[in-house]
DNA sequence: TTGTATGCGTTATCAT
DNA sequence: ATGATAACGCATACAA
């Protein structure tokens, strides 16, 4: 159906190899030459195939970037889809294509819904990580991941400092505010994003000389999931100490409804906290709802935080003090980070950390 | 570097073909055999190369989403993101790998950027896709319109219905709330989707018997883009009374802090509508917050009316009344109706109409 | 400057 | 049931 190569140079009465030329080493043909195939080119409006050159360049121009996670939403989630806008970005400056994985099985990505050995690279979303790095250092593909860390080697990783951004709303609460009795709200902790953060209250508070809130209503209510904090992250911050330091409120879901339902049915705690902090603005909206509700006026009552900034967080009623936390930038920096991979596979274990930023609002 | 076919063959002892076979027909194999390459096959974790099977086979298991834009976000965008979603939950499904593609620059997408030739098919976004189409037409690759609709031939559409949706609304105002003074606000109508808003808003006008409000502050403050209706768009629908048919609120974009600084720089107008009907949801966002700054109650002295239905609309306060479009089933409908015209280039233009749904909240 | 020959990693056709 | 061989569409080393 479609033109070739082979097609083009008959019609212009010169070998393959020359129209060849005519696209890679334009330079290297007599004008004339050129201009006769380049006619022709344009006549029939051809294009050499992509996958041909490819496989015959044995360079793909081709990165993946992928997204595991429990459920939908992937890309339509207001934190993935900018990064993947990020990415994009980037790698069309660098000339790749991307194809995207997304899925809830992990396996998917190595089995049938993978462009198996093709591509020149990968960024990878994971809670988990490490069993698909190995599957992809074997098969000699760089990769890099995406809001996560390995101890691995010569793997990239591009993360946000989940840590400092919860220290500041912190000292904020803290310093600034004065509050004392301050809670916090996350949906499970199976990413290193949610545990990070529930590290640095957890340390503010001590370096404050402040206990951390503590969930009497737990064995009570029972809406939340069970406060299972993933061991392989407490190991790697050698952080064995948390568990028994007071315990956050788990919801069932970080989705807002969802956290307005739970909270709904805890409230009203027989001790109230002075302040709440969210995990991510998600839950922060979740919890306002509730709150609001229930009669408790934000911040005078209670103050709530988010984490994030996403774009509600700042046209929500109150306007939610939260983290600003640029998925775009993390997006476009992994693809930078993996085109010094693609280029040198030697390339020792790299992160690139992007500072998050205190955005004060209404709701604290 | 990566294990080959051939590499395959030799460890199993037996020839290339044998080894394709293992693969593509497994049932064509004495067990004995299958399962000695299979053994070698896993200890070196061996898989074909997608790009030389895609060649070989003269079928490249590839179909791309194609979104052309002014600007960001892309895929970062509350409508795009979820739409993406559904394309590549069904694409998976039918075993294609997805290519991204989103551009700002028209021209992009057959020049540099793009996998030439090597797509089975593709769904394009885009205000103006006609001159696309022809060269994906010309180049045999089937093509599939996202939100928007052509009079070429073998092309697949999938819209939502806007101009039913926005009648909704409009009889909702009219009818159930007794609303006559209404305005209506949009970013520049550019694409079909605000067009076909606008013609319902004022037909649903005409057939009450009401008058569209009147911008008579236009040429006061010139805060707004021309009011500037695509010839093309009108001519298709003939719609050409239209122009003269009253004023529509432009402002010069859709972002709700945008529409907020243009609104306040607007307020008050000399006479108010009683209702503000918005073409999407962030100009509804960014249109209540500028009239809360300014003292007006919503809805109790204006109300106002989105469209789209993105997570905000509802915590937002006051919540909004809107219509929801479900663009992640939209994209599941463009990969599913896509495949139609993978199967058989022939199939005549067809378009899926997706039904808007009216959702009532506070603001009305 | 251009042509020839060979290779890229796989599939498919035709033998055996 | 398996093997040899010719595609697939293009790039490149080498020869001319």
């Amino acid at each position: 159906m479609a033109m070739r190569m082979s097609d083009i140079a008959k019609l212009a009465g010169v070998a393959e190899s020359t129209v060849s030329r005519a696209f890679s080493h334009p330079e290297k043909l007599r004008k004339e030459t050129l201009e006769r195939i380049m006619s022709i080119v344009r006549m029939y409006d051809y294009r050499p195939n992509a996958m041909a050159q490819a496989i015959a360049r044995r360079h793909y121009a081709l990165v993946s970037f992928l997204l595991y996670n429990k459920s939908r939403p992937f890309w339509g989630s207001t934190f993935y889809g900018p990064a993947l806008d990020g990415f994009m970005e980037r790698a069309k400056v660098r000339g790749h294509h991307v194809v995207l994985g997304a899925t809830g099985i992990q396996n998917d990505f190595f089995e049938e819904s993978f462009i198996n050995d093709s591509i020149d690279g990968a960024v990878l979303a994971s809670r988990d990580p490490d069993p698909i790095i190995k599957v992809f250092k074997k098969r000699g593909i760089p990769i890099v991941l995406f809001q996560n860390e390995t101890s691995l080697e010569n793997v990239g990783m591009v993360t946000n400092d989940d840590y400092n951004g919860m220290m500041q709303i912190m000292k904020h609460l803290i310093e600034e505010k004065g509050y004392e009795d301050i809670a916090f709200f996350s949906n499970r902790l199976s990413h290193v994003s949610n545990m990070q953060r529930y590290f640095a209250y957890v340390d503010a508070l001590r370096q404050h000389g402040l206990r951390p809130y503590t969930n009497e209503e737990l064995p009570e209510y029972k809406l939340y999931s069970t406060y299972d904090p993933n061991p392989t992250i407490l190991a790697r911050y050698e952080r064995k100490d948390i568990p028994r330091f007071g315990t956050p409120f788990v919801v069932t879901s970080g989705r807002p409804n969802r956290v307005e339902n739970d909270m709904l049915k805890l409230l009203p705690l027989r001790k109230m906290p002075r302040a709440i902090v969210c995990a991510t603005d998600s839950i922060a909206i979740g919890v306002c709802r509730a709150l609001q509700q229930k009669g408790f006026r934000i911040p005078q009552d209670v103050a709530v935080t988010g984490y994030d900034d996403m774009e509600m967080a700042a046209f929500f009623t109150p306007s939610l003090t939260t983290v600003h936390v640029d998925s775009f930038q993390m997006g476009a920096e992994s693809m930078d980070l993996l085109q010094k991979y693609i280029d040198d596979p030697e390339h020792p274990s790299q992160c690139i950390c992007l500072a998050d930023e205190l955005v004060i609002r209404e709701s604290s």
